[in-house]
DNA sequence: TCTTGTTTGTTCAGCCATTGAACTTATAGG
DNA sequence: CCTATAAGTTCAATGGCTGAACAAACAAGA
């Protein structure tokens, strides 16, 4: 899901002002910690009354928010009517296609997860055909769940741990893909009539981490059988020129390294990847249970601690490298690492204070993931209702034409 | 300089509208390989013509932009009258401080460089205070100079090989300096009364490579006697969070390689630095000059090409893991590696189409700037003028306002 | 209970920038 | 000289925001 289009080189008509302020009423809106008055909305926004009060008017017409039943609060004058999200509105579907899971949940405007259900299917075994299948029928079942709330889908984003361009899956080395096509809409069941996105798994991630830290940059690194990672800068998602940007799994830790699959020598994943570590600590590999690394750290097991300093080290050396390049101040751990934080910790944060050219007067931060493996799923919902409330107007645009 | 901060959370009211479109119109004026005329800026800019010329008749009142003299140009219909960006208005003052000159430059809002002065002086030498002292001498003579052209000097930024932030140079390791303060305002001469800016050298390289290439995103890396590097994602400098992105100089190329004077080791200046290229070279160390090294190179010298082999290898491996993590497509090499390019591109290339995952897809180009060691000078002139086309109501608002 | 003071939300005239259409100006071509 | 075409200007209309006035809802005190 790109960001939406930067407007600098669109004119500006009336309209278009108006498309601002609506956006910027519901941003107040969701953002706010206790549902706002038009009153609060119009201090904290600059606009003045009489906008916000037509505004939040058009919102309430369009079914983007809701006004609450006036609570009497504390405190002299007349009381406002909070307004709060609809309840009732658009939700997002967020889908992920994972190693051995499928997964869909639903969210709604104000971010709250409605709706969650996972399948286990090793994609390994299967046909990306017999995957969209079966993640189409998932899918139904959430838009049915989501329609018994109230809810209208307004749009799904799918997660997949792999490179994504245009309508094409380029390559998912952990599920075996290569040049797969997304499935054509006749083939998605009630999907069909959604707009539909595909974008990788940890870039999806990040927004989920985005939205729930209320971070405004940092940089997301996941580590599950391989490593993947997302920038979210000054709050918004960072793509690249195609997507493609927070690849740091096969960053150079050793140019003479070992070989690693993607043709190159010493990358970060052949140091700090999951099968990397369960190598190095003499565990069996191949099992994608994470429990028996976890427990061997716990019974301060020498080999897998061992195995875990080499990993925080390699971490670190390549993070001090995204940190020295784009001036980060907060580095968030996620999948598999946000368990093993503890024990990575030490040499990631030394290589940091050692690498980091600024790390003296600007140390970096490392913090656990808050959404842990459920990032990416609630990152591609979110990804579809915070489309819906970047730009409002289209999205009201686009309910009106069809009623 | 900061880029203008987002109006994201602006509200919007009737006047911003006009700024957003006077800004829109006057970038399509500068922009424009010849002078357009007002229909034809509303044809490309979206605009009614109604709105455009009154929108020009605002510019031209505050001295941005001037009509053309008629001109007979071909084709049937009233002939168009030619806008240009005014040869006389605003001039950016762009001044670099560098280990043994200074400099200091002028530029038009056409980004014409109008004015251009060099002074050796070695900084290792001297204390800051005579530096700053020198500097204003340089500034001076160009305010005199721009004045005699008719132009008006607008504001000025200093261009440091360092890492600044706020008004302190936190460290300039080739000066030598360490949390050297600006100068005060009074020591400054007929800078007194300028907005002034300082910012890291490459950074503003980067910026001036923007300009004069058109490139909309790319990483710019300065080889001197320090590495520097800049980002432009999307046509926009990205200063990371404290401004300091862009720093590649001290990227690990291999963990245990040799000590470097950061405090770190095994860091990309320990391999493709100045210092390291001449020491693998054979070459005596110390000397600033690059024609030794390029004439080795020319004579196809063994140790020579042996070390830009070596060094291009090493910018390699730190770049692809920059382009891994970016996403960006385009490398632009400047400072002394502009001139060193053919050398360094045979190994570059080969790690990067090794190292970067999406390399198959999407091939890195690299190329050498275009303006070559005078970027950072003219970035820096072309800083301020860019603030001003980034917003010229503000500019207009304070002009009248002296007025 | 009544009055006063305070804050919320709405209404309305005024303002401002853009639009679209009509109009004027300037050229080429027949 | 007349016609077609395109550039630039003028002007009433439109849409959206503002500020002030006003009505509504509540607390506190008399």
């Amino acid at each position: 899901m790109p960001p939406r289009p930067p407007r600098r080189d669109d004119p500006v008509r009336q309209r278009s002002l108006r498309d601002h302020n609506l956006a910027l009423v519901l941003r107040h809106v969701t953002a706010a910690n206790r549902p706002p008055s038009r009153a609060e909305i119009a201090a904290a926004s600059g606009l003045t009354r009489a906008t916000v009060s037509t505004i939040v008017d058009e919102l309430i017409a369009g079914g983007l928010v809701a006004e609450l039943e006036p609570v009497s609060r504390s405190g002299v004058g007349r009381p406002g009517t909070g307004i709060v999200p609809a309840g009732t509105g658009p939700a997002g579907l967020g889908m992920e296609v994972n190693v051995d899971y499928l997964a869909v949940c639903a969210v709604d405007l104000t971010g709250a997860v409605r709706h969650r259900q996972l399948r286990r299917l090793d994609q390994r075994e299967h046909s990306p055909a017999q995957t969209w299948q079966a993640l189409a029928e998932l899918a139904d079942q959430a838009i049915a769940a989501v329609a018994a709330l109230g809810l209208t889908p307004a749009g799904g984003v799918i997660a997949v741990p792999g490179l994504v361009e245009g309508d094409t899956i380029r390559i998912a080395p952990n599920l075996g893909w290569q040049q797969v096509p997304l499935p054509r809409p006749e083939d998605l069941g009630g999907l069909r009539d959604l707009p539909l996105d595909v974008a990788n798994e940890a870039t999806l991630a990040a927004l989920g981490e985005r939205h729930a830290t209320g971070l405004r940059s940092f940089l997301y690194v996941s580590g599950e059988i391989g490593i993947g990672g997302g920038i979210v800068l000054d709050g918004e998602l960072f793509g690249g020129s195609h997507g493609w940007a927070g690849e740091i799994g096969h960053v150079t830790i050793d140019p003479q390294g070992p070989d690693c699959h993607c043709g190159s020598r010493g990358c970060l994943e052949q140091y700090a990847g999951e099968e990397a570590i369960r190598a190095a600590a003499g565990l069996p590999t191949g099992a994608a249970v994470l429990t028996d690394l976890v427990e061997g750290a716990r019974r301060e097991s020498t080999p897998v601690l061992d195995a875990l300093d080499r990993a925080g080290t390699a971490l670190g050396v390549a993070l001090s490298g995204a940190v020295n390049l784009l001036d980060i101040a907060t580095v968030v751990l996620g999948g598999h690492y946000a368990e093993l934080i503890d024990w990575l910790r030490p040499a990631l944060e030394r290589e940091l204070s050692r690498r980091v050219i600024t790390a003296r007067w600007s140390p970096v931060k490392v913090r656990a993931s808050a959404l842990g493996s459920d990032a990416a799923l609630v990152g591609a919902a979110r990804a579809v209702t915070q489309a819906i409330l970047d730009d409002p107007a289209r999205f009201l645009a686009t309910r009106t034409a069809a009623a």
